[in-house]
DNA sequence: CCGGTGATGCCCT
DNA sequence: GGGCATCACCGGT
């Protein structure tokens, strides 16, 4: 990663990361097809958080949050499920920013088609639920996110005034922690 | 609208 | 064998 591109803010800590994310667009190309969501929740995890992944040290499934950031770290879990995160912080530091929802902004009927039978509304207002409908499973993880077929497009800073800041979602381990984030009056987060 | 619950496979102990 | 950064469905309100 070269020094002064817009994915520099991703080198430091995944907390002030998880919050520059928001308002960035997730860019999926599937069939032909391009899809595209704008980040609106999002959750940072951290080596020194009993809560993430890392926190245990370097394995095999966790290897790629200890390396580049700004490729992406896919995780399977419940037998079922996809989550997709950001790798933020320096290379040998485990950690980690999850997309937790993106707003549908293009390829909808397409987002649709890989999640039969859901409201518009549910599509991709879940971890899970948007790597379903991106179509984003084991075989992107540790994919670098600046080229397609999927790749993160770094937009403005969303406004502070405009975001939430509070504890994560689906944890035992440091569950006080205020490291979720999401833009305020969005109707695509997971929950206000 | 809400809380409870079963599904289901992989990783790590 | 335990636990999981979840989801969809069910029944009661």
């Amino acid at each position: 990663m070269s020094s002064d591109d817009s994915f520099s803010f991703l080198r430091h800590d995944p907390v002030s990361a998880a919050r520059r994310l928001l308002g960035c667009w997730l860019v999926r190309e599937m069939d032909g097809q391009r899809l595209v969501g704008r980040i609106v929740e999002t959750e940072a995890y951290h080596q020194t958080d009993a809560a993430s992944h890392s926190h245990k040290g370097r394995t095999p499934r966790v290897e790629v949050m200890f390396g580049e950031p700004g490729h992406a770290y896919v995780y399977f879990t419940y037998g079922m499920h996809y989550c997709m995160n950001v790798v933020t912080g320096p290379v040998g530091e485990g950690s980690a920013v999850l997309i937790r929802a993106v707003e549908p902004i293009e390829g909808i009927e397409t987002m649709k088609r890989n999640r039969p039978g859901v409201t518009d509304k549910e599509l991709t207002n879940g971890p899970a639920k948007l790597c379903q409908a991106f179509g984003i499973d084991k075989r992107l993880n540790g994919h670098e996110l600046r080229q397609l077929p999927l790749m993160l497009r770094v937009q403005p800073a969303i406004d502070p005034g405009r975001v939430s800041q509070t504890t994560r979602i689906g944890i035992r381990h440091n569950a006080d922690l205020p490291w979720r984030f999401y833009i305020r009056n969005s109707a695509a987060v997971s929950r206000p």
